[in-house]
DNA sequence: GCTATATTTGCAACATAATTGCATTAACAT
DNA sequence: ATGTTAATGCAATTATGTTGCAAATATAGC
């Protein structure tokens, strides 16, 4: 694999977004997790190293270019995870499920299980889905079992 | 219809609570309206009838109850609304699709749309499912159109 | 109706998440 | 190297939600 560093960079800028310190520390530590990443949890490793405001500053740019996708857990918490190939400031496409387990907390991009079509009442117009499935996560169902 | 008042003290005291004005005036407040209700307009309405503390606890004691049930929309702002029938302190029966609008930001509650069943990847034990589709309301379409 | 008791409420204090305005700093195009 | 623009840091503010405790009140039993 190509440096990642120089990868984000290539991101930044393709993005029109300078590369700054704290925008590529994020790029880091999201992609190093295997699950979604919550804001308590980025502000606490980014210590120092940015301030509350800049962290959520970057994130917000972040969403808005289409590099990272939101999801809200179900206590409200943010967290966000890197966008797979495809995304862009006119439009994300991260209409994949995404699983909250119940145990460890964890968020999880199911990127492979897509949400199916509804049939909604008259008149309604749906312009996304956003689905969520609370339960346990298999490393946690392992270790229960 | 019978008294709507008196059938809400019934419901109180079938789930073992008390009487009060202010819960009586949160399920007033629910009911009076067709979409899910946020906390934040809540507290508006209530105005000085109810300490925040105590809206939030009435909240809560309903949600035990399963007299009512949150749904969290996009921003992650806690909305509630009225349980139907069939829902109780050990199990809410809730999962059908909610509706947020981007328009007039209202959440309805779609009854008859269900959530259709998943297929996750091996080892995720799916315990509940939770859907937010959003888009534009019937009367938001119909307005913009 | 009165009284005792358990529940509920209100208040104060605290915790966390998020936003805004503004001065300073840093990235980078030239 | 320098100027311009974007990004950051800081301070202040708002919103949301929680906890402990004393005061108030709903109601069950008399
Ligand atoms: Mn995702
Ligand atoms: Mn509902
Ligand atoms: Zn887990
Ligand atoms: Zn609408």
């Amino acid at each position: 694999m190509e440096n990642k560093t120089a990868r984000f960079e290539k991101l930044l800028v393709k993005n029109g977004l300078k590369r700054t310190a704290q925008r590529l520390q994020v790029l880091e530590i999201l992609s190093g997790r295997d699950s979604a990443t919550s804001q308590p949890y980025l502000e606490q490793v980014m210590g120092k190293n940015a301030d509350r405001v800049t962290l959520y500053r970057v994130l917000q740019a972040f969403e808005e270019k289409g590099i990272i996708h939101k999801v809200l857990d179900q206590q409200g918490t943010a967290n966000y995870a890197i966008c797979s190939d495809g995304c862009s400031a006119h439009e994300h496409h991260d209409e994949h499920v995404h699983f909250n387990c119940d145990n460890c907390h964890k968020i999880y991009c199911l990127d492979t299980v897509k949400i199916p079509a509804l049939k909604v009442p008259a008149g309604f117009k749906v312009e996304h889905l956003n689905l969520i499935a609370t339960g346990l996560c298999a490393s946690c169902s392992d270790k229960i079992n």
